[in-house]
DNA sequence: CCACAACCTGACCAATCGGTCAACATAATT
DNA sequence: AATTATGTTGACCGATTGGTCAGGTTGTGG
């Protein structure tokens, strides 16, 4: 047993360590230069200087373009998916809500690169990800409308449209990371600070929980 | 006089005539082609095409890609800002805020390509419309703030952030356009029929008129 | 009818793109 | 120490890009 192996339990020696941590530097990168320039206007090129090494190593390890970008595009809805674990196991609208809410506005600041892939891949008609718009995310789609719909049937909340409630909470949240710069224009060309956020965060709980008459 | 002069009354002659034509029909397909695959993804190869012109004519019309592109946003903000005059000598919250979901909510439906457009410009960092940003939009939502504000201390409405309301608004109405697709793919495929958009409309309505205290 | 201006376009160009590859360097295995 | 597997990279390639231009056609005013 050398002392390499003592390091590292799971991914064992030196090696895995240098892929790691090449395709992490070439993700981040990726990430980012896709979110700023759109698929179509980033190049490999760009993604291989954000990342500090040479072209020809990027395509050591995404084999194409295309490959990186679905990478990107994969981790990022992931993360996406498991802020829907805050709608499980909620007793009513005001936690489930108010938890998936707090969710994903924490992603959209944590995440504002993968937001605007996100959002990107599918302004431009999904191309590589319209599978899963059509599984996990119309079957999350429809759990999520079938528990709202019984929490309106529960006399829990007001009768809304529970689809077009989603899609509000989606857009609402989303808009912070997408329309970042937006925001940030409007803020006196300032990022939002940690108050600001709050303030984002509460305005949208507030006017959405009020919206289906769970606060007075 | 000759015949020609008789038929138009602006632009008089064939000259004039051509030249409107072959700008609309350029324009036209420009803003399809680049809110289906952005800046960088957009070819003049594909817009001459699309409009049913040799690429060379695109040219003579329009220096550059950029300008065209740049006239394209141009375009889709001026109807973006027309949306505003549904906020104006609205006697309260209801009416004002009303109309203006409306208003937008049509924008999404009938010009659904500007308005990705649009998202895609300012998601990218707004490279070519900045200057719109920090004046004309900044201006306005100033004027639509201090009007909400004066509501909420009037006592028409519930005390919320009126920045905050004023992003939900935008955000809430431009998912119709932008995440059109992902809308189309969860409802089986198919594009929203006129009901389904009353009742995304009436939806929306709804719940920000109540989150914002104005309906019971 | 003529002369000028506006409009049209096939052919072309330099630059850049995604991707390949041979040659080499380093680490792991035997 | 020798062999093998993995990681590295400058140089290169065909294809495509935005943009140009010379030489043409068409419409207009005198």
């Amino acid at each position: 047993m050398t002392a390499n192996a003592q390091v590292s339990r799971i991914g064992r020696g030196k090696r895995t360590d240098i892929r790691r941590e090449n395709e992490r530097l070439i993700l981040q990168a990726a990430e980012k230069v896709f979110a700023e320039a759109g698929f179509g206007g980033a190049t490999m090129q760009l993604i291989a200087d954000m990342a500090g090494l040479p072209k020809a190593n990027l395509h050591y390890y995404f084999a194409t373009k295309e490959d990186l970008y679905r990478k990107v595009v994969h981790d990022i809805f992931e993360i996406w998916l498991r802020a829907a674990d805050s709608f499980d196991n909620a007793p009513g609208p005001a936690e489930g809500i108010g938890a998936y809410i707090d969710a994903k506005m924490d992603i959209s600041r944590r995440h504002p690169f993968g937001s605007k892939v996100w959002a990107s891949e599918v302004m431009h008609g999904a191309p590589v990800i319209q599978d899963y718009l059509e599984t996990t995310l119309r079957d999350w789609t429809d759990g999520r409308i079938a528990a709202i719909q019984r929490w309106i049937d529960e006399g829990k909340m007001a009768p809304v449209n529970p689809r077009h409630l989603l899609y509000m909470l989606w857009a609402t949240t989303q808009h912070y990371a997408d329309f970042g710069h937006q925001v940030e224009t409007l803020n006196a060309g300032r990022p939002l600070t940690d108050r600001q956020w709050r303030e984002a965060k509460d305005s949208v709980k507030m006017i959405i929980l009020r919206g289906i008459g769970v606060l007075p």
